[in-house]
RNA sequence: CGGGUCGUGGCGCAGCUUGGUAGCGCACUCGCCUUGGGAGCGAGGGGCCGCCGGUUCGAAUCCGGCCGACCCGACCA
């Protein structure tokens, strides 16, 4: 492959687009690999498709290396197959939808667990057909809410989805171990540094579900580790130690009058200046906090649900819906149809409604919370005595510094990722939905289970960016980059020609060659650009080619080295190997 | 969906307060010159000032509505 900037669709900027927040969508932008052409929707330039190509060929070779069988599905689809799935109302204002000439109803795909289920259903019917590993490369839609960051999260993007069906759970549990290996090295292959984290199965149902974040500080995931063993997960995953109470404590119910104390830190600093209880160390930690929220079931009825949690932390809506799953959960606040419930005195004791506590609140713990009256709270209110909740709930936040769930003395630590994969055993749901049945060894019908298996690919061009960049421009890994090798044509026009021969008899050697044959423009803003553009190793044909040598630069590192001309192309391809 | 910032040639911005028919830098075209770190000089091309309506003799500028972008939050495979 030979490229000529002469003649490549190619404009990089100079200045920092004003719309663009993060890196990998700045430089990206700035060094000419995509466009913005819709809401949410990206144009990619040569550059970028060459990118995007070989993070998707790499992809592919895991895949089939996995035994995945490509096909290809069309993204605009009829509605029947959703409507019997339940996910055309599932979805909801997540899915485009567009009417026909004749009325009928169809979506553009935000993903396709359907259409792989129909087609096993229409071309498999023995066991002997079993196990099968079906995969595609197909550009999904959303309607996002918000789009953002450029390619991170897009309407529209390009996405691998795999899926495995076995007839046994045994067999599911295999092709899923199968298909995370495939993803560890797939993401390996991409220099994607990233984190497995157990994520929480959801709605979807099945028995395991896990994560696989890049690490990046813009990434829209917050995860945790452990500092002293290897667990990680998704915050709304994580379970929280109960503490040990060896008995109960002895402490008196008392109900003391603490006026203009509706909030946690007004009901510490009022305990402390009035020495409630006798002293005068009360923290946010000693009290319970009760926040009332209204939950939706599905196709119920809302209720009202109080939730108890230490009063230094915050409630985390995500892990309390994560926790109500199916459900879903808003803050209450019509305290006014309530006067059992007085918004900032609220105990539980004696509550009307369903109470969950923190695992924190174990029985046993006691209290400074509210007395359920105006103006008023209670000191050494037990749990177990005074209260007993209905049941736990993981609903208050992650905190760093946390007590690890899976190891003695560590402590949790808090960062953020880009989710490049998501893998889960996905179950009988769809093949249930669609009564898919083939016919065992004893023949006898068998229920196929599935197992789902995601890469947002065009995502992952952007967290690779993330990953890989400096303040002058991106550093591709030679995986993926763009080109092997950037020949720079520095110097006077006679260096052009050499620079174009040199190009030819690397592109003859098997390299990626990108040659930078613009005439009329400045060394220096050939360096600057070759920068911009990342490629891992540029050869620079300038000043001292009349004595026969060139200089071999390398990107990451920066360093530079005197060739011989005569030498290059065995130095580069020893490297590029 | 809530809060904030902002929409003026391809990109980055000024002009708007105080209405008078659009400007700067980069990029682009031509010429000269220059060529190892975003050169210089000269001459050019390109914009229904986001959209719709209103006020006015006259609107980029004032008023109303809408749309869009970005950031924070909500939501989300």
């Amino acid at each position: 492959m030979l490229l000529r900037m002469s003649t490549l669709l190619l404009k990089t900027l100079r200045e920092e687009p004003a719309d663009a927040e993060v890196p990998s969508h700045r430089l990206l932008l700035r060094a000419g690999f995509i466009r913005r052409a819709a809401p949410g929707g990206y144009t990619w330039l040569p550059l970028g498709k060459l990118v995007l190509d070989r993070v998707t060929a790499v992809v592919r070779e895991e895949m089939a290396a996995a035994g995945g069988q490509e096909v290809s599905f069309p993204s605009l689809l009829p509605r029947d197959p959703y409507e019997v799935s339940g996910r055309w109302t599932e979805y909801g204002d997540d899915i485009f939808t567009l009417t026909d000439r004749r009325g009928a109803e169809h979506l553009l795909a935000p993903t396709h667990e359907e259409m792989f289920t129909l087609l096993v259903q229409d071309m498999t019917g023995s066991y002997r057909d079993f196990p099968l590993v079906l995969f595609q490369v197909q550009t999904k839609f959303r309607d996002e809410a918000r789009p953002r960051g450029g390619l991170l999260r897009g309407r529209e993007f390009l996405m691998k989805d795999a899926y495995s069906f076995d007839l046994s759970d045994d067999g599911l549990a295999e092709a899923y171990q199968r298909m995370r290996t495939a993803y560890r090295k797939v993401f390996a292959r991409l220099g994607l540094e990233h984190t497995i984290v157990s994520a929480v199965s959801g709605a979807m149902g099945g028995s395991a579900s896990e994560e696989f974040l890049a690490t990046s500080e813009v990434g829209e995931d917050t995860f945790v580790g452990c500092t002293s063993c290897s667990y990680a997960a998704n915050t709304e995953a994580v379970t929280t130690p109960a503490p040990v109470v060896a008995e109960t404590p002895g402490v008196p119910l008392v109900v003391h009058d603490t006026p203009d104390t509706p909030t946690i830190a007004s009901l510490v600093e009022h305990a402390n200046s009035h020495r409630l209880g006798g002293r005068d160390d009360w923290t946010a930690a000693d009290t319970l906090k009760n926040v009332v929220v209204t939950v939706h079931h599905p196709g119920r009825e809302p209720e009202l649900l109080a939730i108890g949690v230490p009063g230094d932390r915050e409630v985390d809506l995500k892990r309390l819906d994560a926790a109500l799953a199916p459900a879903t959960a808003t803050l209450f606040d019509d305290f006014a149809s309530r006067p059992d419930l007085v918004k900032g005195y609220i105990g539980p004791q004696g509550i009307g409604i369903r109470y969950l506590a923190d695992p924190r609140v174990a029985t046993g713990t006691a209290w400074l919370t509210g007395a359920n009256e105006p103006g008023r709270h209670a000191t050494g209110v037990v749990a177990g005595r005074d209260f007993t909740p209905d049941g736990t709930i993981e609903a208050a936040e992650v905190r760093a510094g946390d007590p690890c769930p899976a190891c003695d003395g560590g402590e949790l630590t808090i960062r953020r990722g880009i989710e490049i994969g998501h893998i889960f055993q996905l179950g009988r749901r769809y093949t249930d939905a669609f009564k898919v049945d083939v016919l065992g060894a004893d023949g006898k019908p068998v229920r196929p289970t599935m197992g789902s298996y995601g890469i947002g690919l065009s995502r992952a061009v952007a967290a690779i960016a993330e990953q890989h960049h400096d303040d002058r421009g991106l550093l591709w890994p030679s995986s993926v980059a763009p080109a092997d090798v950037h020949v720079v044509a520095a110097g006077k026009d006679g260096q052009v020609e050499a620079a174009l021969t040199l190009g030819a008899t690397l592109a003859r050697a098997g390299l990626r060659v990108l040659v930078d044959d613009r005439p009329n423009v400045s060394a220096g803003v050939k360096f600057t650009d070759a920068e911009l553009i990342g490629v891992p190793r540029a050869v620079v044909v300038g000043r001292r080619l009349a004595e026969g040598y060139v200089e071999l630069r390398d990107r990451r590192s920066g360093t530079r080295q005197e060739v011989p001309l005569v030498d290059i192309a065995g130095v580069i391809t020893t490297a590029v190997g």
